[in-house]
DNA sequence: TCTGGGGTCCTAGGACCC
DNA sequence: TCTGGGGTCCTAGGACCC
């Protein structure tokens, strides 16, 4: 049997905000709102102090909302790269004390300490760095300490701001079960309302609940949160998940809905230019791109697809994300435009495949496509992947399938 | 409740293959 | 050619989190 893990959740409180006044110190105590574009329709809050938050401002309200509630309310625009470089510092920091260390978010992190606590109780363990992260960023957070990482995050949850909070197996019961079951992380609004409709009103009441029957009615999300009110999550505190990222994207919501393609090709352009900045610095092309659209009606589709090609610059991503918009636009006004890049690979790996594949657009596709015709013309079908396929196929299986009757041929 | 932007994971249904 | 069943992969949408 495993032994009994110690793991920590920190979790910083309201981070954008924490940031700005440890940097502008004549913001403390003031009520502070960090808010995208103020100016126009879509200025909203993102973060606000606590000093705010007593006034009522909340997250997602708009600027217009929240300064009727404080008028002296000060709004600020996020600044991104000092968050970030924030981040970082936090969680080098955090490295000190454990190699276990895995990045949640931005703001947000856990710590398996359990090879630790020999040496120190894990409530010391804690308040030094608590007070660590509190002397040397300036910056609040709150700790959440448990077996697992449900539990720790659920714990850090309780005690805000400058909170800490232990959860123990055995006090589950006392804890966990009186709680709602829509504070329980992972049950939002959706699933709430389902639970409800079926009786289940707290946390407790799931994990009374017939597990097969949970399953069978809510999939194995609804077994997993079954399991974690019942205490148990065993997922480990991973510290490269954070490097492995699937996908990058960025979208925005245009100042007017739009079907000017001027504005929708400039602001695919915008898009683009931001992502190929990305990839070029983490030296990853990409193999796939979504391009998302919100029409005004608040309809969103998403429309994704697959190159053989790597993208690896800004034309190459604005190109395809333009002729994937044009393939499934209705005409109809405009109201968010995204563009996301996912299915990586090194720059390195991608430059091997291009000597390969070394024509650049569909024209030159197709004469590959003519020539695979040709080649199973001569040799029977069967000798390269269908030509009608090659252009849908995943890139690792066309070129692994190609190469060696490629040659044949010449 | 007309409210952004960055992500991850799951699922239903269709295409396709044997 | 008809018939059925099983399996995999892909896509788009949805739910959730911060």
């Amino acid at each position: 049997m495993a032994s009994a893990r110690i793991i920590f959740h920190i979790d910083m409180n309201s981070f954008y905000a924490s940031v700005e006044i440890a940097n502008h110190p004549e913001l403390t105590g003031k009520p502070l709102a960090i808010a995208g574009k103020t100016e126009e329709r879509h200025g909203i809050i993102v973060t606000s102090s606590y000093e705010a938050r007593k006034l009522g401002i909340r997250t997602t309200m708009t600027v217009r909302e929240a300064r009727t509630l404080c008028s002296d309310l000060i709004v600020r625009h996020p600044d991104f790269s000092l968050y970030h470089q924030t981040s970082e510092q936090l969680f080098d920091m955090l490295k000190e004390y454990t190699p276990f260390v895995e990045k949640a978010s931005i703001d947000e992190g856990y710590l398996d300490v359990s090879a630790l606590i020999q040496r120190v109780h894990p409530m010391e363990l804690a308040t030094q760095i608590q007070n660590r992260i509190a002397s040397q960023l300036r910056l609040p957070c709150s700790i959440g300490i448990a077996p697992n990482k449900f539990l720790a995050k659920m714990a850090s949850n309780m005690k805000k701001p400058m909170g800490m909070f232990v959860i123990r197996k055995r006090e589950l019961a006392a804890i966990l079960w009186p709680m709602s079951i829509g504070k329980m992380h992972g049950v939002g609004p959706k699933t709430e309302k389902k639970f409800r409709a079926a009786g289940i009103e707290t946390i407790g009441d799931l994990a009374k609940q017939n597990p097969q029957q949970i399953e069978q009615n809510y999939g194995v999300n609804g077994r997993r949160l079954y399991d974690m009110a019942n205490g148990r999550d065993n997922r480990s505190v991973d510290p490269d998940a954070w490097d492995r990222y699937k996908s990058i994207g960025h979208s925005v919501t245009l100042s007017r809905d739009t079907h000017a393609v001027g504005v929708i090709r400039e602001t695919l352009h915008q898009l683009s230019k931001k992502l190929a900045l990305q990839i070029k610095k983490e030296h990853v092309a990409s193999y796939e791109i979504i391009v998302t659209i919100r029409f005004h009606d608040w309809k969103t589709i998403t429309r994704h697809k697959t190159t053989v090609q790597p993208l690896r610059n800004l034309d190459e991503i604005e190109c395809l994300a333009f002729s994937v918009f044009q393939a499934n636009w209705n005409g109809k006004d405009v109201r968010l435009l995204g563009i996301t890049l996912a299915s990586f690979q090194s720059v390195v790996d991608s430059t091997k495949q291009l000597d390969l594949f070394s024509y650049q657009e569909d024209a030159q596709t197709e004469r590959i496509v003519d020539l695979i015709d040709k080649i199973n013309d001569q040799f029977g079908e069967n000798t390269l992947l269908p030509a009608t396929r090659l252009l849908d196929k995943k890139r690792t299986d066309t070129t692994s399938k190609l190469e060696v009757p490629l040659n044949k041929y010449n």
